[in-house]
DNA sequence: TAATCAATTAATAATTTTTTTCATTATATC
DNA sequence: GATATAATGAAAAAAATTATTAATTGATTA
């Protein structure tokens, strides 16, 4: 369950971290801002807080349940961390997300980093683009 | 001359336009803050407020006279741009930043996104890791 | 060169995003 | 269940960015 993941990673289980974890792993969207996260939690009955969805989702990349993103818009974007790295190709137009992992790519960072002496702790790739359903409709 | 520069795209050549062109072309730094520049253009006798560097850098990035960027903290970088495209090698112990273009990465991204696709306009890959001087230095 | 006039600027206010503070409340342990 | 402590919500503050507007500037024209 949820609150076993919490304890694990030194978190109490309280109710807000239970809902906002619970939201990022059963919400239709799976990249989501805190504004997002906190409009979503208005929904429901146990709503929460802007500044705690804030703090947790902070709380919750240091522990390395979610990850957070900078798409080109420049805010915060998290998503649950399920170990799987992964980049990402984004529609410009309908905001689409599609989640990808190439080995090439991974392989030739590594090479890359070596090339100047880093030591690669970590990277990321955003592929901006149109979708084939947005090719279609004409502009 | 830089006067030419903003003629050629448009702009009006003023001072605090040609002030920030010139800046972002010999600045030591390359990749900027709107308040590093703003910084920068204190020192000098001819400032420029803080609010116009946000307007110019943003008309700029229109213009195609500079690029952003969003780096790990999210924050708005601008650079020059110079039409050579490149990716970037950021040091997270002391900000160094390298610049690579790398031929494997870029045709792959093309496969990648035509695999879904998507009509590629654009892509960023940071690499973040520390770099050699940073990994002799004991932490 | 001076007059003109739209474009641009500085200063300020406003927004937006995120963080901090602190009194109150909830959780884990006994 | 009582207790100690950690976490929350609300509000304020901070940080980043954008909008407003009166005054200034740059390009054009006389
Ligand atoms: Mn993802
Ligand atoms: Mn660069
Ligand atoms: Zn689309
Ligand atoms: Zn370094």
């Amino acid at each position: 369950m949820e609150t076993q993941d919490l304890k694990k990673v030194g978190l109490k289980a309280t109710l807000p971290r239970l809902r906002i974890l619970q939201l990022l792993e059963h919400s239709q969207q799976r990249h989501m801002t805190a504004e997002d996260i906190y409009k979503a939690l208005l929904e429901t009955r146990d709503d929460v807080g802007l500044a705690t969805v804030y703090r947790v989702l902070t709380q919750f990349e240091t522990a390395g349940l979610v990850v957070r993103h900078h798409f080109e818009n420049g805010l915060s974007v998290f998503e649950l961390n399920e170990g799987r790295h992964h980049d990402h190709l984004l529609c410009i137009k309908c905001g689409q997300v599609v989640e990808f992992l190439d080995n090439v790519i991974e392989k030739q960072q590594c090479t890359i980093a070596q090339e100047y002496g880093f030591d690669i702790t970590d990277h990321c790739l955003y592929i901006y683009g149109i979708c084939s359903n947005c090719q279609i409709k004409k502009s």
